[in-house]
DNA sequence: GTCTATATTTAGATAGAC
DNA sequence: GTCTATCTAAATATAGAC
């Protein structure tokens, strides 16, 4: 659900696909410019197109991104055994990023809303990334012995995608940071 | 938290504000062009800038708009005594659209986020009008007797964006409806 | 593979007739 | 107050030299 990806090392391409995607997330997908891509990836800008026809297929590159990011952070998160602790170590993630999403707002949650306003099918691709977390805690959730698995699913990617709106639009990182103990809270006493 | 607003009636300047109110929800800010609010309002393009001379100042109308919807949402809501009541019947307008954010998005949710993108100062004026609600919602539950008021009225605006963020994503209406199920169970639990 | 120069398109904004 | 025609700026995309 974060942003980190080399932009120094690699090819020209993986540089641009790095540079989408977090220009992407700081500016919005519409008010950025292929310029604005080319110069945070250090790249011409006419050279941008040897390697993406259009900004579309910038735009599913970045979402690719986003998939490997998320891919790794629950590859992360399995490192620990008992499911509650999986889903705490997840929230506490996210609050580790408050500063970000104060900024920005959630990474893929800007990203999805806005794909939502296009025309291409991009949305899709989105909405099948976010599908993969709420999956993922779905499972948790279940391992716990919760039969009401997806609805708290559901309702803990909402709970981080409404607190990272609220944190966006105060500017206020501390609204994360409360939301954070207070689903840390919950999810021990969903264990209980 | 809706936008409902006669577009036919009334003078040109009440059908462009009701007009741009509903395309920008639609079809987002930034992809939305003057020439789709004049088409939208039944005003010919030029004539728009009588009215407004910039795009922003057809936001700031926008935002406007919101402000009203939600007054007269509160206004409604206080016709019930019970604090717990007015939370509920609050979360059961919000099911009673969630049609509308499975298309599009909370109308409020989905202008923040794009305006918080924007270098004008008009995503400030959005903050001021959601924290209208959020403070109203603290003051409920602080009649309900509780002293985590502030952290309460926060949670539920959040679970609300969250939600309606999800539901525009998977495009499915029934995310809200079981969500506002949910938190009407919640805010019974808190009551108590 | 890389880059410059430029074509094409579109949207915001304005001038001025009525 | 209303509307048409048009200007200007900016962004996507392409052609073609190197």
């Amino acid at each position: 659900m974060t942003n980190s990806v080399d932009e120094k090392l690699a090819g020209k391409r993986e540089r641009l696909v790095a540079a989408a995607a977090r220009v992407f997330h700081e500016r919005g997908v519409e008010k950025t410019t292929l310029a604005d891509i080319a110069r945070a990836a250090d790249v011409p800008v006419g050279n941008v197109y040897y390697y993406f026809k259009t900004k579309d297929q910038l735009v599913q590159a970045a979402i690719g991104a986003h998939e490997r990011v998320l891919r790794d952070t629950i590859a992360g998160l399995e490192r620990h055994e008992a499911p509650a602790d999986r889903l705490k170590t997840l929230v506490r993630g996210w609050v580790d990023q408050r500063e970000v999403a104060a900024q920005f707002g959630c990474p893929s949650g800007t990203l999805a809303a806005e794909l939502d306003k296009r025309a291409d099918g991009l949305d899709r691709e989105m909405a099948r990334v976010m599908r993969g977390l709420i999956d993922w805690a779905q499972a948790q959730f279940g391992a716990m012995g919760r039969p009401d698995a997806a609805e708290l699913a559901v309702a803990l990617i909402a709970a981080y995608q409404g607190i990272s709106l609220l944190t966006n639009t105060f500017r206020d990182p501390e609204m994360m940071a409360a939301e954070g103990r207070r689903l840390e809270r919950w999810i021990d006493s969903l264990a209980a």
